[in-house]
DNA sequence: CACGGCTGTCGACAAAAGTCAAACCGAGCG
DNA sequence: CGCTCGGTTTGACTTTTGTCGACAGCCGTG
């Protein structure tokens, strides 16, 4: 019995408990073991997705503001998250709903592309765990050897893991040194794979990325600040996926861009949910940019941001009318 | 703060402590209630599948019988209720699971035919709440002025009350005293579009009736037992949605059918896909004949029951190799 | 306007669940 | 052969949760 009491039984264990509704000791006795280790499996049982427990998300969405946004963004979904005087700070906030939001858009047997940031590995630190054994879950641009915890292979691999999923990594850096390199590598036959395996998603989580000395491909050394800045002035509105985008959410033409191994815009838009995580409220301007291209059809903010996106679009809006 | 507590607060309370991990008096104290109140809108919110409980059903699935069977019989998926000494009578645990496998089964936006008896009554009274507003319960058959709970129109009822989904249910009686009367009810423009609605559905939940004396149809009045009898003799394997089926799971074509308002057999089988439930070992024949006219996709079925069919398959498939 | 009925709320108590240190058990190793 | 080590199991204890009866506000009604 001390082979592999495991899995079987933590699935009977939570069987009973929770499809039975059977008290603990109900089960304890009919596993003939005590309650205490009962109490353990449920435990292991809630930790590894054999069971889930997931709440309605709708509160967030029933939001005139948030039904408002979905019109004037031509968005498929919104969900804004209250600030009200909460003890909480918003942030972790959002991310706690955003990765609610996430379980609830996977389906079985979906493939999933997933970016990087603090933002997103945030999301995967604190998702509760799933049994999705079908579902892939694809990393969307090549690796910084940043100091950082939440680089994008850790980003994958954490979500996959949480999610039971089969995880594909790329083996690539995100960003070369010269475009001929880069070019060269993207014509390798894993790494062509790998890209052209990413339009086949059916969902990608992402954040947005400043385009100031803040900035991670800044603080990751992909850039330097004096080098952000001169894009900036070029038309850099924000980083999505590694990548710089301009207000128009289009690959900014530069150096930089042709350098990186990383998901195509155009292979983004091909995705059909793409969900788009925002906390910091500084990120204002590259998320307008990433609607603007079209790279996000369904986004988490804060009410703060959700505001002033409302009033930003408003008034275009009113032109058009 | 009296005035409407429910939606919002329930809500609110259950996304602390679910997705949050509050404690109940962490919740109390943010919501400044008092404990016993966030009590008892947790209940609530397990209550009206704001939060959602679900556990694997994988344990029944990973039974190496259920494999052979799936391959034996060319079935999509079996789930297998173990009936080893447990204290529960196995009906009841067999009723749970279907419970749990039609729910994770469910998708979102679905369309769900759902036909009748006690099976059927039983899964539903156990099941448990979900929030699914986009999804569409539709009755499979006509009904029985019956002097049971578990008449056609209440189960479809009782499924999209638990769902929070809206019900389709069919104003027209399961069986008419002449073939003539039927054939005109089917041609009115209502019970046209409900009858040619139901091969748009996208999951099908059944069971299977006998045809003896104890059968449901029989013990409703639609048919007396010796009526029943003269079927049987005629080729009479089993009941699906008030049908009578030959062995071969094809219509039995007799004036009872011709009498009837139910789904033919050709829509329930453009439905993807078709959950087939049996609690009782006497429903083998019934069960068989249902399989061998592809009526079923998905099975779930007792550990008895999975043996005999096996049995009853295995010399068949020896047969063919 | 007084009256039940209804619902939501609360405090207090009982029940259930979580946790921890200690005991246990088999496996591998010196 | 006896040892430690990693893991599981257990009983005892603490914390958390469920529930009950009582009370308070609101409503429609007589």
């Amino acid at each position: 019995m001390a082979i592999r009491p495991a899995e079987q039984l933590i699935h009977k264990a939570a069987w009973l408990y929770y499809a039975h509704g059977l008290r603990q000791d109900q089960v304890a006795r009919q596993l003939k073991i005590s309650r205490a280790s009962v109490a353990m499996y449920l435990r292991k049982a809630r930790e590894t997705g054999i069971v889930n427990i997931s709440t309605s998300t709708q509160l967030f969405t029933d939001d005139v503001m948030a039904r408002k946004l979905e019109d004037a963004l031509k968005l498929d979904a919104v969900w804004i998250v209250p600030e009200n005087g909460h003890v909480a700070d918003p942030s972790t906030d959002i991310a706690v709903l955003a990765a609610s939001v996430f379980l609830e858009l996977i389906k079985k047997g979906d493939r999933i592309g997933v970016a990087w940031g603090r933002t997103i590995y945030t999301i995967a630190d604190i998702m509760s765990y799933a049994d999705l054994q079908d579902v892939t879950v694809v990393q969307l641009c090549g690796n910084l050897g940043a100091p950082y915890s939440y680089r994008p292979d850790q980003c994958t691999m954490e979500i996959a893991r949480r999610l039971n999923a089969k995880g594909l990594n790329f083996y690539a850096p995100l960003v070369l040194t010269t475009e001929e390199l880069a070019r060269g590598l993207r014509a390798e036959p894993v790494i062509r794979e790998q890209l052209s395996g990413i339009s086949a998603c059916n969902l990608a989580l992402y954040s947005v990325g400043t385009v100031d000395a803040d900035s991670h491909v800044v603080k990751c050394g992909a850039l330097t600040a004096s080098e952000m800045e001169a894009l900036r002035r070029a038309g850099a509105a924000g980083v999505i996926a590694g990548q710089i985008i301009d207000a128009q959410g289009k690959a900014l033409d530069c150096s930089y861009n042709r350098r990186i191994i990383s998901a195509e815009l155009s292979s983004l838009r091909k995705i059909e949910k793409r969900l788009v995580v925002v906390q910091e409220d500084s990120k204002f301007g590259p998320l307008v940019a990433a609607i603007a291209g079209g790279l996000c059809t369904h986004l988490v903010v804060g009410a703060r941001m959700a505001r002033r996106l409302l009033d930003h679009a408003g008034p275009a809006a009113e032109k058009v009318a």
